[in-house]
RNA sequence: GGGCGCUUAGCUCAGUUGGGAGAGCAUCUGCCUUACAAGCAGGGGGUCACAGGUUCGAGCCCUGUAGUGCCCACCA
């Protein structure tokens, strides 16, 4: 074995035998139960970041652990075709060549597209290798690939044939730099500084006038009335009247609408129903005019001649200029607000009335709201519930069409004579109103999302009855971030239930956001990031892996911190020496073993190993990953390597060792368990060491994971080494306050009737680490040194002279502080047991327990006196 | 405005049905002991944000307060 493991030159080697030989794929075994992950696609021109490697950790560890629990295993990958994050790159690349994307028709924009993704898609697939991931790649889909687009056209047909997809009006979210609409889960707000102006509205037929607050003067231009509330008594006499709106010297009504705040600016607002949500509604209520005053690319309609040409910026200033000339305007105060905006390009939203597909949300809603309420499908951890409600409960209808040429076609042709709509799945040869036989696709595409949201069974062969949809779908676990909840998580929910009739998954596990070291979100502007590939190039996979897995709890966010990679890069370390140690010591094992020759602390580990098999599978099956990665590591490094490899090496070392065997069966049993059930956080030094080891199978990832089993509960054995482990650190502790050199030896004296037998056993390694030049165990005190040190324990004393190193008096005042704490835990027990009410309704076990420390501490009281009273005798 | 978290050692975080507070890093002391100095052995360091309550018993359950973060709504 080599002095350290090559990670670098390794990693890639172990990756591509495992992909290889096939192991990613499941067994299809039809006799086991199926566990299925799908993994949320990332786009296709991403770029792998440590959100991905914390998503890859997690998946793979739950899918190599079920793998290995002989489930029939699918993880599926895949890429989105991310249709304007591609569209924005795509075009940008054009630019660099003097391209515009005007400049080219539809099907010459989507080759290039075509090319370009392929070129750059795809990488992040290979990034994700390198993150050791045992997804099946011979499955792994694109969301624009054929049987994909065919889901995505099934649905469509059936949701409109259904009347839950229609084309209408609508205000809707327009991005102006996309150039596209976007739905409201893709809108983001951010806080802007900006102004709030105050103009003057004179009332028809008086000398009064109202004052309106605006954050967006130039769009006054296209004002068609006032709202007051209703209740407000300032108003109230002014309602159904008119005023004037200046500029344009147009009268508008002045209307009552209980969305108006009253404590709110001036409790006026101007109605601008094409350019804001609210005046939109107020607008179809009170049957007001819709005058547009800007165009989707910002450029004002001339609705006065002086902003003819500008833009709506430019407008804003020429109008405040006419409207303080004319007298109109009153103030202007520093304001500062929220401001609605694209969530991929961060440009300004405008609220924008145009014509776009929707799907109708409410009936869709209710079951999968239901599926979640009665747990069908369950968040973990559970408090993402109330997100999902709150998201489904208000849900709005679903913008989904896109003014975008990368993305999957909306299905519907319009007539060219007539206008009448027809949607199938191919052009109709005429019209089937008119008879026309000049049709036109609608040229806008879908949602990205519209086709994410049927990620779990379209990857499957949907709407195909495939083999694979009946094996794995509903799948099992979904994991993923909560900030894709309302626009990927609940549109799958709703979609699986809608068309397969039954939940997508049973759990979501929602993890947190890997920040930086100093909690701050990493972020390109910042330049905060760390690239998952340097780390792993500096300390490899596995301590990545470990580092992001290690005491993380789901929902909360967690921060890349530097020493926890560098714990990770220590541990496999320690594992890769640990093993190094096992295998230069089995020379001639052959697996044989006499189980009647197991010595103590061959029991020992052997118990724990079992046990720990135990806990770690209801950790992980209670999704408790990072409590179970902390359970492992703790075992491997402070019990099998601080102590069993220790306790062991006498043995090992003695030529006349007659239970050789047996250490090494138990060194060997105990170090292969300890990989299996490490393989799923760090799965390339297990495998790298589980291929140096004899009589092992072809790959550590299909081999069975540990199960708890009779044979090697050693509950006896277990506590005989804990008490002997407490000795050994007693004495450590007694030399270490000495400053006694290691190389300085002592005899070692027990006294006891009890433990003969088992220090008899333990000789050689209580002399190794009890610093011993011999052992001596005795019946009575009769003998001692009268100045030895004393270590005392239930049933056993122990007697170390030092001779001339003993300073009396300190040795007095340590036993004196020995008795204190030992009667404070004895006053503390006998508390508890005089307490009435404890005694009646503590658990039975607790109350053995107290009793035992009575029994025990009295007893320890009792020689920690007679030993005083020696010393002081002297 | 509505909702949901978080507050535990100097730092970053665990703490699984309520039963004597843990880890890693940092710090201090002693060790190059033939698996490992990326290591070994030992130590110091916490009225678990605060105030009440329930309970024999609270870091954990309930109420309130403060600080802090996120999500939703979007009020011109």
């Amino acid at each position: 074995m080599e002095s350290n493991f090559n990670f670098k030159e390794r990693e890639d080697k172990i990756y591509s035998n495992w992909e290889e030989k096939g192991y990613f794929k499941p067994s299809m075994d039809k006799s086991r139960e199926s566990y299925c992950i799908m993994m949320p696609p990332p786009n296709v021109t991403g770029k792998l970041h440590m959100g991905h490697a914390l998503d890859a950790a997690i998946q793979d560890f739950l899918i190599r652990y079920k793998r290995m629990k002989g489930f029939n295993t699918l993880w599926l990958p895949g890429t989105d075709h991310a249709a304007i994050s591609t569209e924005m790159k795509v075009v940008q690349s054009l630019r660099e060549q003097g391209i515009k994307k005007s400049d080219l028709t539809r099907e010459e924009f989507l080759e290039k597209a075509w090319v370009w993704t392929r070129l750059y898609g795809g990488t992040i697939q290979k990034q994700q290798r390198k993150l050791g991931c045992s997804c099946d790649w011979s499955r792994s889909r694109f969301t624009l690939d054929e049987g994909l687009s065919n889901a995505v056209q099934e649905v469509f047909l059936r949701l409109y044939n259904k009347g839950y997809i229609y084309k209408g009006k609508r205000m809707i979210n327009w991005c102006p730099n996309c150039k596209t609409s976007i739905s409201d889960a893709e809108v983001e707000y951010k806080e802007e500084a900006s102004h709030l102006w105050y103009i003057k509205y004179p009332i028809t037929g008086s000398d009064e006038y109202l004052t309106v607050a605006t954050t967006r003067p130039e769009t006054m231009l296209g004002d068609t009335g006032v709202a007051v509330n209703p209740k407000d008594d300032r108003f109230k006499h002014l309602i159904g009247k008119t005023c004037t709106l200046p500029l344009m010297n147009k009268e508008i009504p002045i209307v009552a609408d209980p969305f108006v705040e009253m404590e709110f600016g001036t409790g006026c607002v101007k109605l601008t129903p094409c350019h804001d949500p609210n005046d939109y509604q107020s607008g179809i209520k009170n049957n007001l005019e819709f005058v547009e005053v800007f165009t989707d690319d910002l450029m004002m309609h001339p609705l006065i001649p002086e902003v003819e040409g500008k833009t709506t910026m430019e407008a804003r200033d020429i109008i405040v200029d006419l409207l303080d000339k004319q007298g109109y305007l009153l103030k202007i105060e520093d304001y500062t607000h929220n401001v609605a905006k694209c969530e991929r390009c961060k440009t300004t939203i405008e609220p924008y009335i145009s014509d776009q597909w929707f799907v109708k949300m409410s009936e869709l809603a209710k079951p999968a709201i239901e599926c979640v309420r009665n747990g069908d499908t369950r968040f973990i951890p559970n408090k993402y519930d109330k997100t999902y409600f709150n998201w489904m409960e208000n849900i709005q209808d679903w913008c989904i069409s896109r003014q975008l040429y990368w993305g999957h076609r909306i299905p519907a042709y319009y007539c060219d004579n007539c206008g009448e709509i027809h949607v199938g799945a191919t052009m109709p040869e005429k019209c089937s109103k008119c008879g026309c036989e000049h049709l036109t696709q609608d040229p806008d595409t879908l949602d990205t999302w519209f086709s994410s949201a049927l990620w779990p069974f379209s990857t499957l062969g949907w709407p195909n009855e495939t083999e694979d949809l009946k094996t794995f779908y509903p799948t099992n676990t979904l994991v993923t971030g909560y900030e894709i909840i309302p626009l990927w998580v609940s549109r799958m929910i709703f979609s699986g239930l809608e068309y397969l009739g039954k939940k997508p998954f049973s759990d979501v596990i929602i993890h947190g956001m890997v920040r930086d070291d100093q909690g701050r979100k990493m972020s390109k502007t910042l330049g905060n990031g760390v690239d998952p590939l340097d780390v792993i190039a500096e300390y490899g996979t596995d301590a990545l892996r470990f580092s992001l897995i290690l005491g993380i709890t789901f929902g909360n966010d967690i921060r890349y911190i530097p020493a926890k990679v560098e714990q990770g890069s220590n541990f496999a370390n320690k594992l890769w020496n640990a093993s190094k140690f096992v295998l230069m010591n089995l020379e001639g094992f052959t697996g044989d073993y006499d189980k009647s020759k197991l010595c103590a602390e061959d029991k020992w580990i052997l118990s724990k190993t079992n046990t720990l098999a135990k806990e770690i599978t209801q950790n992980v099956d209670n999704y408790d990953l990072g409590v179970a990665c902390q359970r492992i590591y703790d075992f491997i490094w402070n019990e099998f390597c601080d102590w069993y490899i220790e306790l062991v090496k006498p043995r090992l070392y003695d030529e006349n060792c007659t239970t050789r065997a047996e250490a090494q069966f138990t060194l060997y049993t105990v170090l292969i368990n300890s990989l299996k059930m490490l393989h799923p956080i760090m799965p390339f030094v297990t495998e790298e060491i589980y291929k140096e080891l004899p009589n092992t199978e072809e790959s550590i990832m299909i081999t069975a994971f540990p199960e708890y089993t009779d044979e090697f509960a050693f509950e006896d054995e277990e506590a005989q080494i804990e008490m002997l482990k407490e000795l050994i650190v007693g004495i450590r502790n007694i030399r270490n306050n000495m400053n006694v050199h290691p190389s300085k030896k002592s005899e070692l004296i027990f006294v006891t009737t009890k433990y003969n037998d088992l220090i008899e056993e333990s000789k050689a390694f209580l002399e190794k680490l009890g610093f011993a030049n011999e052992i001596k165990i005795q019946d009575t005190k009769d003998g001692i040194d009268s100045n030895a040190i004393s270590i005392i324990a239930q049933d056993l004393e122990l007697y170390i002279p030092f001779n001339d190193l003993v300073d009396i008096a300190a040795e007095i005042e340590r036993l004196t502080k020995e008795k204190e704490t030992a009667q404070s835990e004895l006053k503390r027990a006998q508390g508890m047991l005089s307490n009435e009410k404890f005694v009646s309704k503590a658990p039975e076990k607790l109350i053995e327990g107290e009793k035992e420390k009575v029994t025990k501490y009295t007893e320890m009281i009792e020689k920690i006196d007679e030993r005083l009273n020696e010393l002081n005798n002297q």
